[in-house]
DNA sequence: CACAAACCAC
C-alpha cells in the first residue's frame, strides 16, 4: 500500500504529535514507543524529523542509538541531524554524525558545511575548521554563496580576520549577510576601526545595510567611542528612515550612547523604546554603572524587578560590578544572594569577579579571600586574582600582593597585563629594582606596551591626540595653556603625582613628563576651542593615570567646566573639583 | 520535497 499522507493516516497522526512535542524530550520519547508498537513500516520522514527534535531537546546520544533503525539512511536525514546537533548546547555531535554520513558513503552537501562550519565556529575549533574547508574543497562547494559565507564566520570567530577576508573578497557577488559577518568579525576581534572602514566600502559598492548591519556598527561606535558616527546613524538610518524602532536597535543605540558618554541620552532613548527586553533593561543599568551613577543603576534594577522581565546572568554582571563601582557593598552582596535564591542563576567566573571587586575595591580584602575560598569551587580563575591585586594595589596590601601575584603567575605565566599590574604595584611599594626586573623581562619577551590616546570631538569633528604630541597645528597654544593651566591647579593644591606614575608601563612612555599625557593635551585643546561652560568629552584607550584623574579634577574646579572621561574600564565625570568615580577606578 | 549564512546587554 502507497503511504497515506491524508489527515486520517497514522503517520500523518505521528507527525502532528511530533510537531505538537517539539523540543521536548518526553512527549518525544512517548512518540518514539508508539512508532515502535505501531505495525507501520519505519518511515524515513518520520524518523528523520523525530530524530532531529530529540536532538533539539538535547539528548543526541539517544538520537545516535535510534540512527541505525532509520531504512535507507539519506543526505537529508545526516543534513538535518548536523544542523540540529550545530544548532544545541552540544554542537560537537555535528562532528559525529559527518562522519557517519561518509562512512556510509553518502556525499556531503552544500548544506552540511554550512552546519558543520556553524559547530566549529561556536567551539572555536580552528583546526577542525580549517580540515572542513579542505573537504569543501574537495567535495567542490568553494563556490557556493552560503558555504563561503558560514567560510567567513567561521575564519572571523577564531579570529583568523586574514583568511576570512580572503574568503570574502574572493566572493564574485557579496550579500548583505556576508558583509554583516565581515563587519561583525573585525568588531568582534576588537577591530572597531577596520569594521568601520569596511562599511565605508560597503557604501561605495552600493549595498544597502539592514538592521543587522546598523547594530554592528553601534558596537564598533561604542568600542572607539566614536560618536559622531554613531549619533549619524541614528539620524540617518534610524531616525531618517522613519521606521519605528525595534529592540534590537534599540538596545544597540542604548549601549552607543552610554558607552560614548551621552548616559542621559541612553535614557532618553530607553524611555522611547515601545518594548522593552532583558537586553535593553541590562543596557541601560550597564550604562549607568559604567558612568559610576550606582544609585540610578540600582533603581533602574528594581524597577525591572518590579515591572520588568526577569534579570539574566548578564544583567547581573551589570548590577554587581555597578555596585562595586559604587562602593555599595551590602546591595552588591544581597543582588548576589538574590541572583542565586530568587532566581534560580548559577553565578558564573564573571560574577565572582565582580564580588571580588565589590568587596576588595571597599578595602575588605579579607573578606574578598573569605569569598573566594567559601564562594568558589575549584580553582579560582586568573580574572578572580587580578580583582584581588588591583584591589591590593588600590590599599597598598604589598604582603597580600606578593602572595596572590604568585598564583597568578603560576597560572598565567604569558600574560603581559599581569606583569604591568605588578610592576605598578612595586613602584608603589617604592621597590624600584623589581620593577627594573619585571620591565627587562616584559622586554626579553618582546611585550611592547601599547600606546596611548585621547580622542576629543570638537564640532563633529574628532581630533587624536599621543602623548608628547605635537602634530595638531595649535600645538603651541595648547602646550603653553595647558602649562598656564597647571600653574594655577598648584596654586589650588595640586601636587604631581610623578613617581608611581612614572613606572606605569601600560600608560604612555614614562620617558616623557606626566603633563604631557595624552589626556592632559586633549582637554587642554578642548578647553581652548569651546566656549564657558561647554562639556568636555574625551575617550582614552588606556587607564587613565593617578595623576591625570587628579589634575583634571583640579582643572574642573577652577575652570567650572564639567569634564567626562572615557577610560578603557569606565567613565569618570569631573565636577567641581570631584569625580563619579569617587577615586575609585 | 524539505534544511543554510549575519544581527543588541557583561
Amino acid at each position: 500500500m502507497e503511504p497515506d499522507l491524508s489527515s486520517s493516516s497514522p503517520h500523518s497522526s505521528l507527525f502532528t504529535s511530533l510537531l505538537l512535542a517539539g523540543r521536548r524530550i518526553r512527549p518525544l520519547t512517548q512518540i518514539h514507543a508508539r512508532i515502535i508498537i505501531s505495525t507501520l513500516h519505519p518511515n524515513r520522514s518520520l524518523l528523520t524529523k523525530l530524530l532531529t527534535l530529540i536532538i533539539s531537546s538535547g539528548f543526541p546520544l539517544y538520537a545516535r542509538r535510534l540512527l541505525p533503525s532509520v531504512p535507507s539512511p539519506d543526505t537529508f536525514l545526516f543534513d538535518s541531524l548536523i544542523r540540529a546537533s550545530s544548532r544545541s548546547t552540544l554542537p560537537l555531535h555535528s562532528l559525529h554524525f559527518y562522519l557517519l554520513m561518509l562512512s556510509s558513503s553518502l556525499r556531503p552537501s552544500n548544506y552540511t558545511f554550512t552546519s558543520l562550519l556553524k559547530a566549529c565556529a561556536d567551539l572555536s575549533a580552528s583546526n577542525l575548521g580549517r580540515i572542513l574547508h579542505l573537504h569543501v574543497l574537495a567535495a567542490g562547494f568553494d563556490l557556493d554563496r552560503f558555504v563561503q559565507t558560514s567560510l567567513v564566520v567561521f575564519y572571523a570567530k577564531v579570529g583568523n580576520l586574514v583568511v576570512a577576508r580572503k574568503v570574502f573578497d574572493r566572493m564574485p557577488e557579496r550579500s548583505v549577510v556576508v558583509w554583516n559577518a565581515m563587519i561583525s568579525g573585525y568588531e568582534q576581534n576588537g577591530r572597531a576601526g577596520a569594521a568601520i572602514k569596511l562599511f565605508y566600502l560597503m557604501q561605495e559598492e552600493g549595498m544597502e545595510p539592514d538592521e543587522a548591519t546598523l547594530a554592528i556598527l553601534l558596537s564598533a561606535c561604542s568600542q572607539v567611542g566614536e560618536f559622531g558616527l554613531g549619533k549619524w546613524i541614528h539620524e540617518h538610518y534610524i531616525h531618517g528612515k522613519n521606521s519605528r524602532l525595534g529592540v534590537v536597535l534599540g538596545s544597540s543605540l542604548v549601549n552607543m550612547y552610554a558607552r560614548c558618554g551621552h548616559v542621559e541620552k541612553a535614557r532618553e532613548v530607553f524611555e522611547g523604546l515601545d518594548e522593552h527586553n532583558v537586553v535593553s533593561w541590562t543596557a541601560m543599568i550597564a550604562g549607568y554603572g559604567m558612568h559610576g551613577f550606582a544609585e540610578q543603576a540600582m533603581e533602574l534594577f528594581k524597577r525591572m524587578q518590579l515591572y520588568g522581565p526577569s534579570p539574566n546572568l548578564v544583567t547581573f554582571v551589570a548590577v554587581l560590578s555597578a555596585c562595586a563601582h559604587g562602593g555599595m557593598v551590602e546591595q552588591g552582596r544581597e543582588a548576589f544572594e538574590s541572583m542565586k535564591f530568587d532566581y534560580g542563576l548559577i553565578p558564573r567566573a564573571e560574577h565572582h569577579v565582580c564580588m571580588v571587586d565589590l568587596y576588595g575595591r571597599a578595602g575588605l580584602l579579607a573578606e574578598a579571600m573569605k569569598f573566594i575560598r567559601d564562594q568558589i569551587t575549584g580553582e579560582p580563575g586568573a580574572a578572580v586574582w587580578t580583582a584581588l591585586l588591583g584591589a591590593c594595589k588600590m590599599h597598598k596590601d604589598f604582603n597580600r600582593a606578593a602572595e596572590i601575584s604568585t598564583k597568578l603567575l603560576a597560572l598565567e605565566p604569558e600574560n603581559p597585563s599581569h606583569y604591568v599590574l605588578l610592576s605598578n604595584i612595586h613602584a608603589l611599594a617604592g621597590k624600584m629594582d623589581t620593577v627594573e626586573e619585571i620591565r627587562d623581562v616584559m622586554i626579553s619577551r618582546g611585550w611592547r606596551k601599547q600606546t596611548g590616546y585621547s580622542l576629543i570631538e570638537i564640532n563633529n569633528v574628532s581630533y587624536i591626540f599621543r602623548m608628547g604630541d605635537t602634530s595638531n597645528p595649535q600645538t603651541v597654544e595648547i602646550y603653553q595653556y595647558l602649562e598656564e593651566l597647571i600653574c594655577r591647579i598648584r596654586e589650588a593644591g595640586y601636587e604631581p603625582m610623578t613617581d608611581s606614575v612614572l613606572h606605569e608601563l601600560e600608560e604612555e612612555e614614562r620617558e616623557v613628563a606626566v603633563r604631557f599625557h595624552s589626556e592632559k593635551l586633549a582637554l587642554a585643546f578642548g578647553l581652548l576651542s569651546t566656549g564657558e561652560g561647554t562639556l568636555i568629552r574625551i575617550v582614552k584607550n588606556l587607564r587613565i593615570c593617578g595623576d591625570c584623574h587628579l589634575a583634571i579634577k583640579f582643572i574642573s574646579g577652577v575652570t567650572g567646566r564639567e569634564i567626562i572621561v572615557r577610560d578603557k574600564h569606565r567613565f569618570h565625570h569631573f565636577r567641581d573639583g570631584l569625580c563619579s568615580c569617587q577615586d575609585y577606578w
